[in-house]
DNA sequence: CCTCCATTTCAATAATCGTTGAAATAATGA
DNA sequence: TCATTATTTCAACGATTATTGAAATGGAGG
């Protein structure tokens, strides 16, 4: 993972609604949800909500397939863990204390 | 840490000048750097420096204290780690996939 | 007290991001 | 093909964030 990698991933989380976004899809496992049922949870418009998954799916943190009509997210949880680890080790030096998080 | 709190240290961590605060100050340890020293690093205007950190401050991710004339800058460990914390556990559900980072 | 140095604050501007609602695309089934 | 549903895209606007340079603050020493 690159900087510029970090600081995109960074900023996609860095937002209520696509924090609770990725809460959502956590939650839902491998099985994800698709767009509506994302809006509809989270009380967000289709549109705002496609521009939020947008950002996510960008910066990798979650994927879509198509499933028909309808676009299923999941959270790529290996893309988590390698934010984590970038914030951990090439941050933070992998210092203890940061690291007694885990 | 509340959601809100964790928002507010991600917003600090998504900016590329930030970033590389956080990272020469986890290098420079308990004893930090003051402003001037940390802005003629990264080649960043006083005005800007202070900007930035004073994100990074208000997020809790550094302090800061006057040593005579010059303001000193460390990290918060315990906050980085509250943040990477939050991460996993508030956010992941302390999944493994992601645990796996650390 | 005056000056110097380090840092912050401020106002103005530029750039980026988020929201809204309407229109476009894509897939399904009658 | 046509109507329907799911989602995305687009343009416009408003809101937030970043940068710049000048002015203000706070502390040290002569």
């Amino acid at each position: 993972m690159t900087d510029d990698d970090a600081l995109t991933a960074l900023s996609a989380m860095a937002h209520k609604a696509r924090l609770q976004v990725v809460r959502l899809l956590v939650q839902s496992g491998a099985d994800g949800l698709n767009a509506g049922q994302i809006a509809q949870a989270l009380g967000t418009s289709p549109s705002a909500m496609s521009f939020h998954l947008s950002a996510l799916r960008d910066a990798k943190l979650i994927k879509s397939t198509r499933h028909a009509r309808q676009i299923v997210y999941s959270v790529d949880f290996d893309a988590m863990g390698g934010l984590l680890g970038y914030l951990l080790h090439d941050c933070c030096g992998g210092n203890a204390r940061v690291a007694s998080c885990c």
